[in-house]
RNA sequence: GGGCGAUUAGCUCAGUGGUAGAGCGCCUGCCUUACAAGCAGGAUGUCCCUGGUUCGAACCCUGGAUCGCCCA
């Protein structure tokens, strides 16, 4: 083995063969409890960045965590489809070539689409399998599979046939750059600065009671005027209420428009006086419906202004917004411009801002859904992990708007819908009848059936949200609507989703609704909800603002391990977003090169096991070894019980950043730090012939084989390769005989000894003061010096005098002295450097010339930092209070650190006045 | 406007009503036959501010500040 772990030839390799092996396709007939995650898609256009590895990370965790307790775990990778990105992609590169996607034609637009997709959609597949990730590629899926979208137009008739999904002219958000309807979730609101634009409206009367001959309006869309069908106030606001009722004539159009009274109308914001557009701005549209006004389209669907503009017809939006302001200023009905910082929703794929917009679309009812979803959440279902984020997805559920689906694209699920052409002169218009069906045959029966023999049909050009497809993933994927499929009846419900908040809305809850429609359950028991990677500057990551941290840059840096540990340890506080430090110049992170530092750790740790142990394998530990154990064995295991049983319960409960934590530092701490240090000399034994001593090495050898061999187990989902890797080391099992699919160590919560572990914290203090007292001496490191420990504690005592030996080799003690205070009294040490810690007093006594001062300033300090402890203390011990209302325990405690801190600071004190004499 | 989260060592972050922690960085000394990607030792804190509850608050409650996110 070389002295240094080399993760790239080691991480390919084990990629493969789990592969080749199948070791993740599981078969729904296996034995072990189900259990199933089905992973968040990535867009087939995506490419991998850390979110998807954080993701994975965590997953992958799980997942492999759950394999090694024996359930039959199916994870289940796939892609979707993701209709505006790939069109977009697509009209770019048809753009080039000087075409449009009308000139190809849908059919050889799709055919280009799915070319595309067979090329660079596999990308981000490949890049996953970088990961690690135990998903069963076997069962991956892709949203426009033929299975998932024969789920998809079952669901839609199924919705249909509900009344769930319905057909109308709505207001929608129209994304003029991708020509398409998008829903409301696809909208982001971005402040900009605009203007508010004052503009005076003249009162159809002549002149008015008070004199008045306009009202003043304020908008920050002034081309939208042409739209305007009333003028609003407050009912309440007494400036204008003897003027509802009356009319006002639009500029330019000439317009009578009524001044009507909506409560929701803002009295103190600009004049107090709204322009009511209905057909162009949501607010406006609910006042529009409240009070029955008409709705008038102003703009086409590419943004320019409509045949209802008057004399801006013709003008793109942005420029007849300057031209209705310059009309209006000469009119004389500017009356002001002020700068306005104000929110405008944008398009989150075209980047431009949305066009609400009078269109006829496709919509699902939510009301229904979202109550059955409602149900479930008063029974737990799902749990979110972490808790708060049940309230974000109530309250979501709480306030829902319909959800218009319908996309004017082609790349996606197209809608399974037929207009009956025949029936309004062979075209497609918005009072064109319809059937809904599950195929065109299926339709054309239907069609007939309603319209005659003659009837003629044409399917909906329109594509579905990619979002529907994705509603229905965690049971599409696994053979739904085929309600006796094997993966199915065995996997569903899934056991646990992961995946960040920001998708909440988007993706979890779509297939709550889904699922509780479709399956009547919920389709996963739990959702584990995991914050976003955030930059070194603590900025989100996107592809926008260029400031990613490429995954597979950090992975060739310092190997998928690295990188999958960094994650999930900076994850402790869960839900919340981690922040990865890189330094842009070079290409590091200190995060996951700390990481790199721990595999390297392990791998010379089990390096240094494999040398001592040769090729021999060991069996597990039994009731006859016990005779033969050491303290540190007894300490070593104790501490691997607790390790067990802590990971255990964390990897379960979702603590995954705190269970690497434990992993972390039972491995460098408490195993390599001590307990390998501890056994050399037993494995080395000085006497190579003592049967004692060869008796002693065989139990050492053992209990390291079988500790690290558990650790192994534990250490496995999160750093799955080099686990992989170590454990063949180890155990020389063929390549067939995997480390993901062994079972978890037996728990042997007896060997847990609080009191041995509280022992062997004791033992190591005083192991280390005597090193500090070395360093402070100024002692070389090969130098020895004896030393004397001076204790009237018994049960310190104790474990100093068991472990003499070892003490003397970690401490290079040539000779090791353990005292009772009163005989040590009898046998003083002239010349010594001497430190104090709890009850134990250290003497390391020095011939020849001795650092006088160094010795009183550690003294000195000893000193002080027990006085300062004392009179805390003792504050505390002379409140009446305290020892009357805190808890005995708590009293009792105090007492003895008081005493202790008192001794301590005693012990110095002579020591102090002794350097003196 | 409503809601949520964060604020602890130089940096990144854990943390629990009872003596403030880790990793990185820093200082000192070591190539000790697993590991210099290492070993040993060391220094470092108004736990954002303010009231309150409590014998005791970094932790619980009130109010506020700053930063960030979501929704309208």
């Amino acid at each position: 083995m070389p002295k240094i772990y080399d993760p790239a030839g080691t991480e390919s390799r084990w990629q493969r063969l789990w592969e080749q092996t199948g070791a993740f396709h599981p078969d729904p007939k296996n034995s072990g409890e189900p259990f199933s995650v089905v992973i968040p898609p990535p867009n087939v256009t995506g490419s991998l960045h850390m979110g998807h590895a954080f993701n994975t990370a965590l997953i992958d965790t799980i997942v492999r965590f759950q394999r090694l307790q024996g359930k039959n775990v199916l994870c289940l990778p796939g892609t979707d489809h993701a209709s505006i990105a790939v069109q977009t992609i697509l009209e770019k590169q048809l753009q080039k070539e000087g075409l449009s996607k009308e000139d190809l034609g849908r059919d050889a637009f799709l055919e280009r689409a799915w070319a595309w997709q067979a090329e660079s959609g596999g990308q981000i597949v490949d890049q996953l399998r970088r990961l690690g990730y135990s998903v069963d590629w076997q069962r991956q899926r892709f949203t426009l599979d033929e299975s998932l979208t024969k789920a998809v137009s079952e669901a839609f008739v199924r919705l249909y046939e509900q009344n769930l999904i319905y057909r109308g002219e709505y207001l929608v958000n129209w994304c003029p750059a991708s020509g398409s309807a998008v829903s409301d979730l696809e909208v982001e609101m971005k402040e900009v600065d605009g203007n508010l634009w004052h503009f005076r409206y003249p009162l159809k009367r002549e002149s008015d009671i008070d004199g008045r001959t306009h009202l003043e309006v304020a908008t920050t869309r002034p081309e939208t005027m042409l739209g305007d069908v009333a003028v609003a106030v407050n009912p309440s606001d007494e400036r204008y209420s003897h003027l509802v009722g009356q009319k006002l004539i639009l500029p330019f159009l000439g317009r009578e428009i009524p001044i009507i009274a909506d409560e929701h109308v803002d009295k103190d914001f600009g004049s107090g006086c709204v322009k009511v557009t209905p057909a162009h701005d949501p607010n406006d549209f609910a006042i529009g419906q409240r009070h029955d006004l008409p709705q008038i389209t102003v703009m086409n669907k590419n943004g320019s202004m409509n045949n209802q503009a008057g004399p801006f017809e013709g003008l793109d939006r942005f420029d007849a917004r300057k031209a209705v302001v310059d009309a209006l200023d000469q009119l004389g009905l500017l009356s002001k411009v002020e700068p306005h910082r104000h929110s405008v929703p944008y398009s989150e794929r075209g980047k431009v801002p949305v066009e609400p917009l009078l269109s006829t679309q496709w919509f699902v009812s939510m009301e229904t859904m979202s109550a059955r979803c409602r149900g479930h959440l008063e029974k737990g279902e799902p749990r979110f992990i972490p808790d708060r984020w049940t309230k974000v997805y109530l309250d979501w559920l709480t306030d829902i708007r319909d959800w218009c689906i319908s996309r004017q694209l082609w790349w996606g699920h197209r809608i399974p819908a037929w207009f009956v052409v025949s029936e309004t002169n062979g075209t497609q218009i918005d009072s064109t009848p319809y059937v809904v069906a599950r195929s065109e045959d299926e339709a054309l029966i239907l069609a007939k059936k309603q319209f005659g023999d003659s009837a003629l049909i044409e399917q909906d050009q329109d594509v579905l949200d990619t979002w529907f497809s994705s509603g229905l993933w965690p049971f599409s994927t696994l053979g739904w609507p085929d309600q006796t499929h094997l993966d199915l009846d065995r996997w569903y419900p899934t056991s646990t989703l992961v995946t960040g908040f920001d998708i909440i809305f988007f993706w979890v809850a779509r297939m709550t609704m889904m699922a509780g429609t479709f399956t009547g359950r919920m389709p996963f028991a739990d959702v584990y909800i995991h914050g976003l990677v955030r930059d070194e500057q603590n900025r989100k990551m996107s592809k926008s603002a260029g400031n990613g941290i490429d995954p597979l840059l950090l992975i060739d840096t310092y190997g998928t391990d690295a990188l999958r540990f960094a994650l999930v340890r900076e994850v402790a506080g869960a839900g919340q977003d981690i922040r990865l430090d890189f330094d842009r110049n070079k290409g590091t992170s200190a995060t996951v090169e700390a990481s790199r530092n721990f595999a390297n750790k392990l791998w010379n740790a089990t390096r240094f096991a494999l040398i001592n142990l040769g090729d021999e394998l060991f069996d597990d530990l039994d009731e006859n070894d016990k005779s033969h154990f050491q303290l540190s064995d007894y300490w070593i295991l104790s501490k691997l019980a607790r390790l067990n049983k802590d990971v255990t319960r964390l990897y379960q409960e979702y603590g995954l950043g705190e269970a690497a934590k434990c992993l972390y530092e039972f491995a460098w701490n408490d195993f390599c730090d001590w307990y390998l240090e501890l056994i050399k000399r037993r494995l080395n034994p000085k006497d190579p012939k003592s049967q004692e001593a060869l008796a002693d090495q065989l139990i050492a050898r053992k209990v390291l084989f079988n500790v690290l061999k558990d650790f192994l187990v534990m250490m496995h989902p999160m750093m799955p390769h080099l686990t992989e890797e170590l454990w063949h080391a180890l155990t020389g099992f063929s390549e067939e005989n995997l480390l993901a699919l062994q079972v978890w160590p037996e728990l042997n919560e007896e060997f847990i000894d609080k009191e041995l572990e509280t022992s062997f914290c004791e033992l190591f203090s005083s192991i280390r003061l005597v090193r500090n007292l070395r360093a402070v001496a100024g002692l070389k490191p090969a130098q020895n010096a004896p030393v004397r420990f001076i204790t009237s504690k018994k049960s310190l005592t104790a474990i100093l005098q068991k472990s003499k030996v070892d003490i003397q080799v970690l401490t290079r003690a040539n000779r090791l002295e353990i005292l009772e205070p009163e005989i040590a009294t009898k046998k003083p040490i002239a010349k010594a450097i001497a430190g104090v810690s709890g009850e134990l007093e250290v003497l390391v006594p020095l011939e020849g010339l001795v650092d006088i001062d160094a010795l009183r300033a550690r003294l000195q300090k000893d000193i002080s930092k027990a006085e300062k402890e004392i009179i805390v203390l003792k504050g505390r011990l002379a409140n009446p209070n305290f020892s009357e209302k805190a808890p005995k325990h708590v009293v009792t405690e105090c007492r003895k650190n008081l005493s202790e801190f008192q001794a301590q600071a005693d012990l110095a004190r002579k020591r102090l006045s002794d350097l003196a004499s």
